[in-house]
This record gives structure tokens, sequence and C-alpha cells, in this order.
RNA sequence: AUGGUGGACCGGAUGGUCGCUGGUUCAUUUUAUGAACGAGAGGAAAGUCCGGGCUUCACAGAGCACGAUGGUCGGUAACACCGACCGGCCGUAAGGUCAGGGAUAGUGCAACAGAAAGUAAACCGCCCGCUUGCGGGUAAGGGUGAAACGGUGAGGUAAGAGCUCACCAGCAUGUCAGGUGACUGAUGUGGCUAGGCAAACCCCAUUGGAAGCAAGGCCAAGCAGGAAAGAAGAUGGUUUACCAUCCGGGAGUAGCUCGCUCUCGUCGAUUUCCGGGUAGGCUGCUUGAGGUGGCAAGCAAUUGUCGUCCUAGAUGAAUGACCAUCGUCACUUCGGUGAUGACAGAACCCGGCUUAUGGUCCACCGCUCUC
RNA sequence: CGGGGCGUAGCGCAGCCUGGUUAGCGCGUCUGGUUUGGGACCAGAAGGUCGUGAGUUCGAAUCCCACCGCCCCGA
């Protein structure tokens, strides 16, 4: 039985508090497409918030990212590192595509994890 | 076939799997979670350029100021929108386009050139006089300019001139006919010339209260106040606390004045400055000038009536990903292969306008060729 | 949702309100002079769709309208 690989409200922040809170740890990690914010929860499950600027595009393009960085988070959450509260925003100048998104976000977060350890 | 003009329509369809948002029902039931069912971006959702609905501000009352609109008639909740018609301009035409009221209400503007740029004016020229350079007459001719105070002909004269006359153009004004009207057609009179720019100020007519769903209403939670400035009282009723009138101060009526409303008059309204708390939930929130089909009225915009349908409500913010079949397009070795797009994403809701953009169809016009 | 401002030479600005004759100023660039050479200095030159498109006017950077881009406020 493969474990469910749903997105509910419990696995985003939701508050201007916890975005800040992840700004306010400073570890991050980027690569060409995306740039992470980490933050540890000490929670079972790791929560994603997106941070999608005006310079990334028009609403079209905004609304592109958000759903192919939910979309990466949720076929994948079941291998990645857990415990962790995260922002996303997308790298300035790179162009929304569905799999490169998701081997970004995938290999971002497994980096941010390791200096999260490094750092604790 | 080719070039053009105007208009209408569409913005892929069906099924499956995994997700997201909110709705209804059921189950567990403290929050919440799960299951089933059905719903889930646009023609421009955009720009925010107009007009409304709705809500609040307490009165919306007057005058001034400020803004908007500007052919006529109609449509509409309303408009700067739409329809029909009238007039000017552009186009061979189909058609397009126009802030399209007023220049004898007033003030003003016109560089350079030119003699002169607006109650006209004499540079050259023409004519007369005296005389070798001036005085007078003259707007027919020259030249300048975007624009020079009507055109043609005849009379007239020293030379000329609407100086006079005829016709034409144009202006003002009256009558008749048609039209609801803008206006059109015909005709008379006047005086011979009145120029352009009001997207220059302005005048005229019509019209506009302001702010916006972060409006507004309800609930929960939470805190701490301090400093400075600061007006004038009087009379009457009279159970020393209120009421009434007058006077004065302040606030509101987002410009000013009046008016109106509220409030205070030393036990201090109010204003300014510093400091402190909250940034949660519910509601407004989607059934509406609503869509769609028939019939009727109207040239049309649109309206009436009957039937039928219910069709997004997010809030770190849903509407997505993949697969199959069909459709469409491109290439093609006719087996297939590739693409499935362009502009673009609801945030209180409608009516328009403007801008962006892929395609299909229809009608009409010009030219050439063929039958 | 509401309000305001800007766009002119490579850069920073003036001119716009009140339309007109060659669209100016500073820095920078180029050429020449001066110097052994450079800087500074002196002389001269080049460089402009006035954001785009329509309109009003004889004539538009200027007035009017629409659009594009950028910036700043308020709730």
């Amino acid at each position: 039985m493969p474990e469910p690989k749903t997105f509910p409200k419990a696995l985003r922040l939701r508050s201007p508090q916890q975005f800040a809170n992840v700004y306010a740890s400073g570890i991050y990690a980027a690569d060409q497409t995306l740039v992470i914010n980490l933050l540890a929860n000490g929670l079972t499950t790791s929560r994603m918030g997106l941070s999608i600027p005006k310079l990334s595009g028009d609403a079209p393009t905004r609304n592109k990212w958000k759903r192919y960085c939910r979309e990466a988070f949720r076929l994948q959450q079941h291998d990645l590192p857990v415990g962790i509260d995260f922002v996303v925003r997308p790298r300035k100048g790179a162009k929304p595509v569905a799999d490169s998104v998701a081997d970004s976000l995938k290999a971002l977060l497994c980096r941010g994890a390791s200096k999260l350890e490094a750092g604790s």
C-alpha cells in the first residue's frame, strides 16, 4: 500500500510569522532554478511556503511556478527529509519547467537538511 | 484570382487516474477527519478610462468656485456608451472620420517673411502737381506669407476703387413647403464683405455631495498612559442641579461664505506631540438592471411577455499534472511523426470604452482575367 | 481600491505653464594645441524618432486624447 500523495493545509506555511521565522534562520540553498530557505520545525512532517514575487512574470507565469512547486512537493514528499519548514522562491530569470523544478526541489532540500544538522 | 471595406461567431471535446478549493448529505464526533454526490477562470477575468447598484458619512439646503459633457431624435438604471438620422472633411467605391454650441458679450494670440496681420495699410508700380525729389490720389497689377478685406464682365475715372450695375459665391434676415428635430428645398429683402484660432482665457446650455467591500456590521483577544496649548460669559425659570434664550470657542458638512448638526464655556470641550495594545474569526459574498429559447413591438439600439436554467467565491490565496480517443494544424517515404497553441488568471457586483491576441464564416466594393 | 509624479544627446538636468525662427547646460566622447610623455588647461567638433500613436493649429518637445514603461504615496 503506497502512502497517500496529498497536500492538505497542514503541510503549508500559512502565517506571516511562520515565514518570518524561516527567513530569520538564515540557512538557505540555491541552484539555477530555485532558492530555498530552511528551518527545523520539530514535527514529523515538512511544511512548504511559496514566495513568488512580481518580478517572476505576469499572473499566469506566477501561477505556473506555484503549481509546479506544489506538484513537485506532493509527489516526492515521502522521499524528502522531514521536520523542516521551508520557503521556495524562483531564481531570478529562471523559466518555470515542471521537471527541473521537481529535480531542483529534491536536491536542494537534501542539501539544506545536511546544512541544518551541521548547524545544530 | 487579387487588393480592400464592414460585420458576426468560436477561444478545443469526451473518458480515466492522482491532487487542490469551497458546497450538500451521511458517519465518527472536542477541534476536526473520512466517504459519496455534483460544481470550479475570461473574451478580454487586463488597463482602471467612464457610468451605475450597494454601504457608510447625517442631511445632500443656497450662492460662488471647480470639474465633466457639447449636431438632432431616440435607447438605457446611468454614461463620455449604443442606434438611427443631419451636416463638414477623406476615399474611385464599399465605407471611414469629426471635443460637430458660441468669434457683431468681452479680453487676447499670429514667429519668420512682408509696405501692411485687422476701427486696415502706400514698398514697387500707376496717375496728378510742383520739380529732380517731395506732396497728394489710388488696392487694378507685382512680390511675401498658412492667411492680404470677394470673383467675372460692363460702366466710370487723371489713374483707380462695390464708386455704380448685372450675374455668381458668401453674410445677415424674413416667408413658404417637408421633417418631432438637427436640417433640406424654393423664394424675397438688406448692405456690398463681414477673416482664422475657443483641445487660448472665456460665454451659453445640461450635469456632478463625498468616500469606497481594506466600504460597513458583529464577536473574541489585549493595553498605560503622559506632556503642551487652550475660550467670556450674561439673563430668566429655580428642589444648587438642570432647562431655555442670547453671546463666545471648537468640530463636522474634505475648497470658500451663509445656513444646518453636534459639543463646550475654566470642575475645561477640543487640538498637537510622545508612548502603549491588536493585525484573529464570522458576516458583507454571490440570484443578478442574470443567462437562454420562443412570440410580439420597433429601421435599429432596445423593450415587453411566456417558458426554462442556477452557473467560481479563494484569503501565504483553489481551478493543476499525467494517459487514451476524437477534432484541428504542420511535415510526410502515405505506414506515420510532431504540435495542440495566441493574448492572458476572478478578489463586492453589473453596463460600456480602450488595449492585447489565434482562427472561422458572411456580406459588400474596386481592378484584371476566364466562362 | 484610490491618488500623485517622471520619460528630452552615453549620464544627470533645463526648456513645456504662456505653441514659433538654430531644442540648450554640465559631465563624458572625438580632433588639434601645449608637454619628453600623461593629467590639468586652451581651441574646435560630433552626438536628438523630445517614450509611442492619433488629433487641434499655418505651425506641437510644449495644448488635447489614447497607449507603453518606470517610480512614489494613502486606506
